[in-house]
DNA sequence: TAGAGAGGCACC
DNA sequence: AAACGGTGCCTCTCTA
């Protein structure tokens, strides 16, 4: 056995298990401490339904506030029994993020999550319930690495985020002689390795003619980048399993740190047991993925690559060899004599820009009727859809021809899901079934979508109690013609602004926006303001709220930070928040009901299932049914969509009905 | 040569 | 007085 000491505010132990000798010391820590933190070490990346050939499981760790022990899993069968063992003994468990540790001993070792979901913390969300903004918005942010360093020890944050580079030249640093250099009669430098010629010698290159240079080096683990170090640094590697072991300590310290910090009122309202649950069923969809329409990708695929192609080489023709290039594309318009003036469009300023650059967004290109400009949208909208959504999709299909998203149940600083990986579900083009015919129900399936009519705004209603507003809607009047007619502008303006409003912007975007003189937009404005005069005073009343608190309280009693001068920000907020609250609060219905084997996305309003074709009908009545929320004076419907096999077959049966 | 920053674009 | 909220991913460019 191997301990390494450290010190995180106080002394630290870890025992690294090398032999079954040393386990009964893991045994009596486990049989000591019903409390743990767990983690798991994998050969890196998140892939982990690439498992057992392509994606491994290496350490799994347990801790308290002082001891870890770090188990090498990889080694063998008898290491993995103690890990399960463990996982069963504990009474309570805690992990940063444990949806993705769950899934790597799910898939590499069969363990059943459920069991321990009932019992494991996630720091993630306890963190989140504290703070929910991300580092990058000013906040602690909710990564290992953010909230080491500010909850626990200072000096931590930067060890963590520096100790892979650390291992990866450590590794790269140990070499070997792997063969000779030499030179030929024309001055050719050659490289002969031991691999290819076996029991090659000075001499021999000799008598062949050529000269010999030196011997050369490789590193004995190949080429360690940042992306393979993990697979690839030895067991036995101090620095390594330093890093391991502090983690489940870490999970262990940042449950009793952030539970005090967690709102009296976001407790109350049961917030803790809600996002531990809601978080299980994510868990579940990512798991079960959705199948793949493998040869419609892949001959989208090779239509877009070929018609990009041919727009990239009329855009080469004006000087534009990179068609992602503003740079670029900013000479080749001056080349043409389009003249940019002082009210030309520019992008937001920057430290390197602090009057932003010329923009050559969609909006500039279009306005400028060329064939150039023509052809750089052409090839640009190709290249998105190719690599953004084809590409994303065909090349992350696991051994069932499936993809699994990663769906992050509470993400947003708002607490909106996010969906990344394989699936950008929250992204993909929805006007048409065009990219989204990529994704099957099962087979003997078919797609079926139901949706909220109207979430944000009926919520808006709600809190806001405006009388207007939810008069209009209990008689099911048209809300955006509402508007319109308050302004006497067309019923696009009219919805422009009714979102608008609810975002916390104001004339001048209307106006960018939908392309009117800025006098008219406030005309549109001051209307939605007379036609429902409650929400202009929610605003104000949740703008005060953030002023005076520094953050608002949701109507489900969670804590949202808003940022000082951003105040009017808070009515977005707390619609943004209320509505996801009630996406949450209808899945967490459905999976009592039994439906989470039929769900396979979650997308902000909006919910995606794969149901048996010959029941089709009858579960989507059922799954309307419960998702029809009607809770503390918030009423908002939900209607089904039956498609074909295809998720595009829903947006095209929908398209043919009007 | 990897990573950060910026621009752009898809969505609710 | 007015205030555009929340995401993810791709490409290009510059830098440590």
């Amino acid at each position: 056995m191997k301990i390494l000491r450290a010190d995180v505010k106080g002394p630290v132990r870890i025992y690294v298990v090398e032999t079954p000798e040393d386990l009964p010391g893991f045994y009596e820590f486990v049989n000591d401490n019903p409390f743990m933190g767990f983690d798991t070490e994998t050969t890196g990346g998140f892939n982990w339904w690439d498992a057992p050939d392509n994606y491994g499981c290496r350490l799994a760790q347990f801790g308290n506030h002082d001891t870890a022990w770090v188990l090498p899993v990889e080694r063998g069968e008898i290491y993995v029994q103690a890990m399960k063992w463990a996982l069963g003994k504990a009474e309570r468990l805690s992990a940063q993020n444990r949806g993705f540790d769950l899934h790597v001993i799910e898939e590499c070792f069969g363990v059943d999550p459920e069991p321990l979901v009932k019992k494991m913390w996630d720091t993630k969300i306890l963190a989140h319930l504290v703070d929910s903004r991300g580092r990058e918005q000013g906040g602690i942010g909710l990564k290992l690495e953010d909230l080491v360093p500010h909850y626990i020890d200072a000096d931590m944050g930067a060890r963590i985020k520096g100790s892979m580079n650390e291992i990866a030249k450590d590794l790269n640093s140990q070499k070997e002689v792997v063969g000779f250099k030499a030179r030929n009669k024309d001055k050719e430098t050659l490289e002969f390795r031991f691999s290819e010629y076996p029991g090659i010698t000075k001499e021999a290159l000799k008598s062949q003619g050529l000269s010999y240079i030196r011997e050369f080096q490789e590193g004995i683990y190949g080429k360690v980048s940042k992306d393979t170090v993990w697979g690839k640094v030895p067991l036995d590697h101090e620095g390594y399993l330093l890093y391991a072991g502090m983690d489940p300590i870490f999970a262990y310290r940042l449950v009793k740190i952030l539970f005090p910090l967690i709102p009296r009122k976001s407790l109350r309202s049961g917030l803790i047991g809600w996002e531990h649950r809601i978080n299980w069923v994510t868990y579940q969809l990512e798991r079960t993925g959705y199948l793949v329409d493998e040869e419609y990708t892949r001959l989208r695929i090779e239509e877009l690559t070929a018609e990009e192609e041919k727009w990239s080489e009329v855009a080469a023709r004006w000087g534009v060899q990179l068609i992602g290039s503003s740079a670029q594309i900013i000479e080749a318009l001056v080349k043409i004599g389009h003249k940019f003036t002082r009210d030309s469009k520019r992008t937001k300023p920057s430290k390197a820009h602090p009057k932003g650059q010329l923009s050559t967004d969609d909006s500039v290109l279009k306005s400028i009727d060329h064939p150039m400009t023509e052809a750089i949208l052409k090839a640009k909208s190709a290249s998105k859809k190719r690599s953004t959504w084809f590409e994303n999709a065909y090349k992350n299909r696991d051994r069932a021809g499936r993809v699994h998203p990663g769906i992050n149940a509470l993400q947003a600083r708002s607490a909106r899901m996010s969906v990344t990986g394989a699936i950008a579900a929250q992204t993909l083009p929805s006007g048409t079934g065009y990219v989204r015919h990529c994704f099957l129900a099962d087979p003997g399936h078919v797609t079926v979508c139901i949706d909220f009519a109207n979430q944000e705004l009926r919520v808006a209603a709600a809190l806001s109690g405006d009388k207007r507003m939810l008069e209009a809607f209990a008689n099911g009047e048209d809300l955006h013609q509402l508007t319109a007619d308050a302004a006497g502008v067309p019923r696009k303006i009219g919805k422009m602004c009714n979102f608008l409003v609810a975002y916390g912007g104001g004339a001048k975007a209307l106006a960018e926006q939908a392309g009117i003189p800025l006098e008219e937009a406030k005309k549109v404005v001051d209307g939605f303001n007379r036609t429902y005069p409650g929400v202009a005073e929610y605003a104000k009343k949740k703008a005060v709220e953030a002023k005076r608190l520094g953050g608002i309280f949701t109507a489900t009693g969670r804590w949202l930070i808003v940022d000082p001068g951003h105040e009017y920000a808070a009515i977005n907020y707390a619609i943004q928040s209320a509505a996801r609250d009630i996406t949450v609060s209808t899945v967490l219905d459905l999976d009592k009901a039994g439906f989470t084997q039929y769900m396979r996305l979650i997308v902000h309003d909006e919910i995606v299932f794969s149901f048996p074709k010959d029941r089709a009908e009858e579960l989507t009545r059922q799954a309307e049914k419960i998702m029809e929320f009607n809770k503390q004076g918030i009423y908002v419907p939900a209607e089904g969509e039956i498609g074909l096999q295809s998720w595009g077959s829903v947006l095209e049966l929908e398209e043919s009905k009007h």
